[in-house]
DNA sequence: ACGGGTTCTTCACAGCACGTTGACGCGCGG
DNA sequence: CCGCGCGTCAACGTGCTGTGAAGAACCCGT
């Protein structure tokens, strides 16, 4: 049997809660414990900015320590694999000051911040 | 959860006051520390003159200084974003010798952009 | 208990965003 | 016409974030 809440959905990004099974674009992409975690903590708070600290909670189970960067590492490696599973897309975006935010968005084309006038 | 006291609203934008996110017209803009609560400050008092010391107060916490130029160049990076989310509008307005409202209206006729230099 | 592969943590350094400040020009109001 | 408040730009110092890599910890079959 499987429940609605069994499946996290977000974009074209998908985990099945019930066996840890993280699909992009059809494909399955393996995961590491911490890797998944992470990534069901973002994918459930979609569209919504998270910080350093609930991210470190949520997947680590304990308070983040002073200094620790192991969320910034670990939003890095699920950057890389969900870049390659599916290109073109930009889906963790970093929210200064504040945390990180899931989000699938067409890729960032190149930066214009100060380009005109 | 989702309380109604989460979310400001004040014409095409939205602040999340719970995890500090900001929409316009249904796109997320990002905001620096400064520029979130300078903006938090003003939408709070929509439609009412806000001076600059109770700006500063609001969103530095600290005293305005003499000569402090900050509220001036962080009302410019919102206009800035502001006009970039929701081209056409108005937002924040300068009250000379009082400080600023903000209150979203329709854009003051301007000249001709196409004709430059 | 041992070895090999994987995962996790930690570190170092590079790069960039942010906030501050000074300079300059404009425009409102007197 | 003058003075001062405001708009705008850009450089600079600082702290936060991105990234690669080394080493420790862990898992697992043997």
């Amino acid at each position: 049997m499987e429940t609605a809440s069994d499946v996290l959905r977000a974009g074209d990004v998908e985990i099945r809660t019930s066996d840890g099974l993280v699909i992009a674009g059809g494909r399955v992409i393996p995961m590491s414990l911490r890797e998944y975690r992470l990534l069901r903590a973002l994918v459930q708070r979609e569209n919504r900015i998270v910080s350093r600290e609930d991210l470190y909670r949520l997947a680590w189970d304990a308070a983040l320590r002073d200094g620790d960067r192991s969320v910034d590492v670990y939003i890095h490696k699920l950057r890389v694999k969900l870049e390659r599973a599916l290109p073109g897309h930009a889906f963790i975006h970093t929210h200064f000051g504040f945390g990180y935010r899931f989000a699938q968005e067409p890729a960032p084309a190149l930066r214009d911040a100060t380009a005109r006038r």
